[in-house]
DNA sequence: AAGCATTGCATAGCAATGCCATGTAACGTA
DNA sequence: TACGTTACATGGCATTGCTATGCAATGCTT
């Protein structure tokens, strides 16, 4: 094989969108290779073309959030780490709110779909212990219940990313929607609120310097 | 006043593009005056560029979607109400996906912000009427559990109109967090299982001839 | 070590997009 | 009927993503 390829290249290309993502900054072709030397064509021999940076910057957004959930540290409450898993899920998503669209933008279109499952199956893993613990039903289904957390999640946080709905109900929502899924499968409805609101009391999401903004702005 | 302004362009331009995007063919500017007999300059004239275009298409959404629910019929059972109503909604957005994503890719930017909201206050008033018949506890918040159940709805079906997820598993998720919404808020258990389980029976969602596609087309 | 094939990528140009400057014609008002 | 205002058709502009072409760098082969 000859002139072997720069992988960094490929790095600094998603890094830089990323980055642009979060500056506001419209990314297109040209504006995204400005600045690093490479020229258009680079676009092309890593990614095969705009879509598949995008792919790629996609991918980008859903390790990273799986590596802040599996960051999440595991407590003697399983109830309260399910929160916790979704107080990191929104803080991630606030943290950088165009690539959360992003990411769900054609969120179907990854270049490695199950990576996108992992973040889920950490928070499916929560549930399931919560359930082998004995704070949830035994004929509770770990992923229905964490699937219907996520799909909650993902309504509540694409809304306020895109402004319509105001940061500061994000914990409210979701103590009162985590409480009864929660609360459905079985747990006691005192202690699962207890537990839920002591996850968020102790860690509200942080608007991050890139706080949503009120309308589409030039950026994707 | 000289040379009227024709309604009917307006009309007719908004209602060619939610066609097309059921059609799946991409929404552009000359494409979509083509065969119109109007030139470019109308959409300019009508909706001051394509992003107005978007506002309205957007708005026309919300305008069926609100259409829709306001047409769910009110029967002795409140509780079945409400989730009648999350079977329209999902009704509405299955039956043109491409709508409904394009409805939501910039829902902070309509030409009346209200219209939207008009929607969720038809689902508003249900769960008040479930709470005043004595369904929820008496402290219950409407206006909460409402807001919860549509962001718990957007996130399922946003999801399944992008093609993450079939458009079968809507039925079960949404019994099951309505019921855990409803629930929460001093519902009987049994009783509104039954309640909510026999609205997704009546009307399950009809895919209808607009499909979820696999990958982003080449439409919005 | 030399030659060569293969690959990375810089250049330049193409089609299509949204947008707008200009001109023209239609309509209401006087 | 004359006029001023408005709708809109035409043509051209900048920008977008994309690709055909050429060159140079690299590793395999002998």
């Amino acid at each position: 094989m000859p002139r072997t390829a720069d992988p960094d290249v490929r790095r600094r290309l998603v890094e830089r969108a990323a980055q642009m993502l979060a500056a506001r900054e419209p990314v297109t072709l040209r504006s995204l290779v400005e600045g690093t030397g490479a020229s258009t064509m680079a676009v092309y021999t890593h990614f095969g073309g705009m879509p598949g940076l995008w792919r790629a910057v996609r991918q980008e957004g859903f390790t990273r959030l799986h590596t802040r959930l599996a960051a999440v540290p595991r407590t003697a409450d399983p109830v309260h780490d399910v929160a916790a898993l979704g107080v990191a899920y929104a803080a991630n998503a606030l943290a950088s709110p165009a690539l959360y669209r992003a990411m769900f933008d054609a969120v179907a279109e990854l270049e490695d779909p199950a990576g996108a499952d992992r973040g889920l199956a950490v928070l499916v893993g929560a549930v399931a212990r919560a359930r082998e613990e004995g704070r949830l039903a035994a004929d509770a289904d770990p992923i229905g219940v964490a699937t219907r957390s996520w799909l909650a999640g993902h309504g509540l946080l694409s809304l306020v990313v895109q402004g319509v709905l105001p940061a500061d109900v994000v914990p409210g929502h979701s103590v009162e929607t985590t409480v009864a899924l929660l609360t459905a499968a079985g747990d006691d409805p005192a202690a699962c609120r207890a537990s839920v609101a002591r996850a968020w009391r102790a860690g509200v999401p942080d608007p991050g310097t890139d706080g949503p903004r009120g309308a589409g702005g030039p950026g994707l």
